[in-house]
Order: C-alpha cells, then sequence, then structure tokens
DNA sequence: TTGAAAGCGCTACCAG
DNA sequence: CTGGTAGCGCTTTCAA
C-alpha cells in the first residue's frame, strides 16, 4: 500500500480510502491511484484491514459437517452459503468423520482465524468445550443435532418423528413383521429414529418384533448382510425401515439381488439422487429447509440477536415411491382387525 | 496477549512463546502462562500472527467449484480436503453456477485473504484475469478443465477420450443409431465428450448420425423430452450416449416410463450414486484420484516447485452393468460388416 | 479533501 | 531462558 502511495504521490490513508471506496476523494486523484494499484499488481490485505477494524468482521464461517462429500452434507452446505452469499460471507468447510477429536481442533483453529460464527453437526456427544466461547456470544448454530452440554441454537430435523411415521405407514399397510436398520446407538440421530419406530408400535397397540430391531447398521455391506438374515428367519419380515440413506442403499441392493425387490416393503429415512427411479419411499428431510434455517439463525445472531437459544424441529415428510405401499406378502402371520 | 503476559507476569514475547510451542521456555513459566490463558479464555489470533511472520501461510486453499452439493464437486471437494489435512490446511470452498462473474469475484476475495492457493474448476471461458498471478507464481492448479488464457497446472479427465470409449462400445454391440445428448456447446467438456463420440464413429467407419447429435441438453427435463423425441423418429436410435449425469438422470427416468429400459442402450459419462442398482453402464472419471492429484500439484507448487505448468489427463473407465450391452432391438438398419 | 501519527495483535530481531 | 523494540499492512483519530 505504502508502494501505492508512493508511486501515486499520495498518502498511505488516501489509497486505503480509495481502495475501500469511501468517499472524499478527488475523482482525479482516485483514478490515479486506482491506476497505479492496478499497475503494480497491488492486492488489498483483509487479514490486516480487519486486524485494526472497528466491527472486525472476516466474512467466513466455519462449517463442520460429516462429510462434505455425502449428499446430506453437501446439501446442506449449499444452502448455507445461498443463505450467507447475499451478506458476501464465505465458507471455511472442514469434515468430521465423525471423529470427536477433529471436531475439536478444527473449531479451536477456526476460532483463531477469528471466523464471524460457526455451523456445527457435532460429533462429539457433548460439547462443553465451546462454554467460553458461549459465555462470550459468540453465534454457533447447531445443525440437525441438538447441543450437549452447552446451550445455544439448534435446528434439527424431528428424527424421532420421521421415525414413527415410517413405521406407522407400513402398519397401515398390514405389516406387523417389521424389520428396523438403524446405525449405531451413540448417534443421536440413529437413536431417535429408532424410537420414532417404537412409538409407532405403540401407538398401533403392536408389540415390537424384538428379533426384528438390529442397531448397529453402520454400512451398505452390513445393512445387506443384516437383509440377508432376516430374511432367512423362520417368521421373515415382510417390511423394512431403513434408518439412513446408506443403509436404504444396502438393502435395495440385497433385495434386488434375492429378486426381492417387488415383495418386501422399504421405507427409507433420507432420500437421495434416484430413489425416485427406484420407486423407493421414503422420509425426506427437506435439507434446503434446514440450511436455510440455520442460515437464518445464524444471521439473526450475526446482527446481534440476544435472545435465549432456540431449538427448533422442521417436520420430515413421507414421500411414497411405491417400495413402501408393497402389501405383506406370503404367510402373513394373523392379524387382529383394528 | 498482553492482558494474559500482564496475569502471569512475564513479557508479551514468552506469550507469544508458549502459544506457539517455541522450546526455551521453563516448564513453570510455561505453566503459568498457560493457565492465565485459559483463565482469560485468551485465543490465539492467527491472522495477526501471519502478518509479521516471515513465510506467512495462512493454511487455506481456496476451492472454487460448480455447486458444492453435486456429487461430482462434493467428492472432488473430500479429495482434496483428505490430501491437504496432513498438512494442516482448510479449505475455503464456494460454488459458481457457472457464472463467470462470481468466479472473478470469488477469486479476487479469496486472494485478499490471503489463500496459499486456488484449486479452480472454471466457470469462465478465459481467465487472463490471473495473469498478475501467475507471473508472481502464486500457486494455482485447474481441477477438470484446462486453464484458457493463461498457463498453469492442470488435472482433468480425458472426456474425449471417455465419449469415444462410450460410443465405440456401443458400436461394437452392434448399433448404429446411436444418440449422443450433451450439454450446452460452451462447456468445454460437453464439446469434448461429443468431439470424442465423433473421434468413435469415424474410427469405425460409420456415419455419424446427424440427426441423432443434439447438445444444449442442460437438464433432467431437457433431456427427457430428449429422449421422447427422438424415440418418436421414423428411425429412432437404439442406443444413446448421454454426456453427463444429470443428461443420464432424465434418460432413465424418460426411457422407465416409456417402458423402454430393456431395449434401447445406454452409455453414461459420470457415474453416480445408485447407477449400480439401476444396472446403468457409464464411463467413469475417477472423481477422488482426480482431487488426489490435483492436491498434489497443489502440494507441490506450495513446497516450492518451479517447473513449468503440467497438464495431466487422467484416463476414465468403463463400467459395465447392462445398459451399454443390450443389443440394437426391432427394425435394425441395414448394416455393412466391418 | 488530505495526511501524520498511533495502534490493531502478533512475531522478528537482537540484547540481556 | 527472557524481554524490549520495531514493524507486518492496514485503519482510526484527529489535525491541517
Amino acid at each position: 500500500m505504502r508502494d501505492v502511495a508512493d508511486a501515486s504521490g499520495v498518502s498511505v490513508k488516501t489509497v486505503s480510502r480509495v481502495v475501500n471506496g469511501e468517499p472524499g476523494v478527488k475523482p482525479e486523484v482516485r483514478d490515479r491511484v486506482s491506476a497505479a494499484a492496478a499497475r503494480l499488481d497491488y492486492r488489498h490485505n483483509l487479514a490486516a484491514s480487519n486486524l485494526r477494524r472497528n466491527a472486525a468482521r472476516t466474512g467466513v464461517i466455519g462449517v463442520l459437517v460429516q462429510d462434505v462429500a455425502n449428499s446430506f452434507s453437501a446439501s446442506l452446505l449449499r444452502a448455507l452459503e445461498d443463505a450467507m452469499r447475499p451478506h458476501q460471507m464465505l465458507l471455511l468447510a472442514a469434515s468430521l468423520d465423525e471423529t470427536t477429536a477433529r471436531e475439536q481442533y478444527i473449531v479451536e483453529n477456526l476460532i483463531s482465524r477469528r471466523v464471524d460464527g460457526l455451523v456445527l453437526v457435532p460429533a462429539s456427544a457433548r460439547q462443553d468445550y465451546l462454554a467460553p466461547e458461549i459465555r462470550r456470544n459468540f453465534p454457533i448454530v447447531f445443525a440437525d443435532r441438538a447441543p450437549r452440554g452447552i446451550d445455544t441454537d439448534s435446528v434439527a430435523i424431528d428424527h424421532r418423528l420421521g421415525g414413527r411415521m415410517a413405521v406407522a405407514h407400513l402398519l397401515a399397510h398390514g405389516h406387523r413383521r417389521i424389520a428396523v436398520l438403524t446405525d449405531t446407538e451413540t448417534i443421536a440421530t440413529a437413536r431417535d429414529r429408532r424410537a420414532g419406530a417404537r412409538d409407532a408400535f405403540a401407538a398401533h397397540g403392536v408389540e415390537v418384533p424384538g428379533d426384528l430391531v438390529r442397531s448397529g447398521v453402520g454400512s451398505e455391506e452390513l445393512a445387506g448382510a443384516a437383509v440377508n438374515a432376516l430374511r432367512e428367519l423362520p417368521d421373515p419380515p415382510t417390511a423394512i425401515f431403513s434408518g439412513r440413506n446408506t443403509i436404504s442403499k444396502g438393502v435395495i441392493r440385497a433385495l434386488t439381488q434375492r429378486g426381492e425387490r417387488d415383495s418386501v416393503a422399504v421405507v427409507g429415512f433420507d432420500d437421495f439422487p434416484m430413489s425416485d427411479v427406484l420407486g423407493l419411499s421414503v422420509i425426506r428431510q427437506d435439507v434446503a429447509q434446514l440450511g436455510a434455517a440455520v442460515g437464518e439463525r445464524l444471521l439473526a445472531r450475526l446482527s446481534g440477536d440476544q435472545s435465549p437459544p432456540r431449538h427448533d424441529l422442521l417436520s420430515p415428510q413421507l414421500i411414497m415411491r411405491g417400495s413402501g405401499e408393497i402389501p405383506p406378502s406370503e404367510i402373513s402371520p394373523p392379524e387382529p382387525s383394528a
């Protein structure tokens, strides 16, 4: 900047004014400075500029998701980006892979970089380590999962309601032997979805088929194996609630291989690309809506909203595409008419 | 930092040493300083720290892709993240939506933020505006598309080869009436893939079926419409090369609706989730490999590699899943044996 | 309309 | 092993 000042025969302060588009500079001088800046390949240094600035804003939001490559995280990222764009804010994104240690490391790193706010899909069970930031009113919004150990804004899908909707739908179609496949118990969303499934059984006065409820189904492969094992049972399930899109993929793949795509009902949690072509009925969580809501909350905090933390729940939606509407096949167990 | 220094009765310089883990501080003092820092909720300011540092590195790479939500961009992002993680570098990601203006705006913004390097999947036709950065050896690697107007590293899939492979595969299965659906002409990859298709026709001595070659197919809807139009022709195509995954989706959807999934051969460019379950034969570009290669190039530049720019091409791969191996149906036109 | 001086939070350099 | 001083590139404050 000094070089530009020297080259155009003005003071640094004037260059600063020109660079920042501040008023009160003679057009002639402005042009001279701009020309010098261009000629010298001058690049404004935002970091230095923010250092002295009063209301220092870096214009960067840190976003920690499970994996930027999975469609849920990617859509969330995109929705956030769209929410932030009008405010000229960019996203510093990182994948956590459900690693607690990395979560904390990245958060600290981002805070050192003075991001203006944080969006967190936590991998950790508790986030007590964020207490100091909460105390100083640093904007943090949790997405998809609620905070534990601290209190700050969160926006999440109502996973429990979704699980309930899925199983209720299958029950309404006459199924009683309904398998429930969910991810590891340590994952809150998996627990919630399973709890929702139990809610549905209870609400319909149906006993939970204990032998068909499997958790810890953490991959496509495990899902496929579970389907094979379940279908080999003496009294196999006539329907499957798959609690996550990776599980749904494994389920469909396995059923396809077994030639049972049209005889076993499936409702999946999470929509994914091409599920319509596959005819898969799903509980859809509107990720774009989630991201928009998270963005809105964050923007409110950024503009000084000091109200108590809110915990919003978004309702998921049942999309019927055929697989969830398959009736119970073969030897359906005796069923008490409601 | 001064506060921490005062609170622990040492100089700022010593605090700096502790914070940065520099050697030459008595353990006792170190502990005292750390305690004070924790007590005061001190947060190191990386921006200020980099300002004075000699080999200033922000530890941030700017990544500009089409859309962080699409699976290609998302996978690229992830592969880059993995490449950068061991070097403690984070990603500042932005979607361009094929908008030239936004590309330049974001690039300038990122440079002002002093990112250490840039990865660009350009939306613009030419990138002359980057000339000053190239001149000062600023690390920029182009992904998936080669630079125009400047010379800097690039790593891309060989789209032309891929297009050629796809059509050659269909020709080998006896098809002659092969539709070629590609995106807008202004997109280089679309041009390349179509050129590859023409290469294949030429190599097999088959005249290009001009009425079946459609470009400007920029969405699922347009792809579906194109399929419907083509299949209504007096002499309809018996096979379709769809030049992009969104096109493939539209094609499959349309063929499914028409009940022609098993009678019309399809080879798509770009793999996507569940395409295996759909039985879609595709030309797969290994995005993870692409991202890793881009990351490697960037890291090389970051560690001072001054060699001339390289333009690497990665070969795509043909994945046979059934749809591309369907033989020509019905009234196949008279075919000269090669 | 312009500029000089001070200082943002931190590290380099050298002195002790 | 520790500390003072200068200065990174910029903005603020205030004076001209």
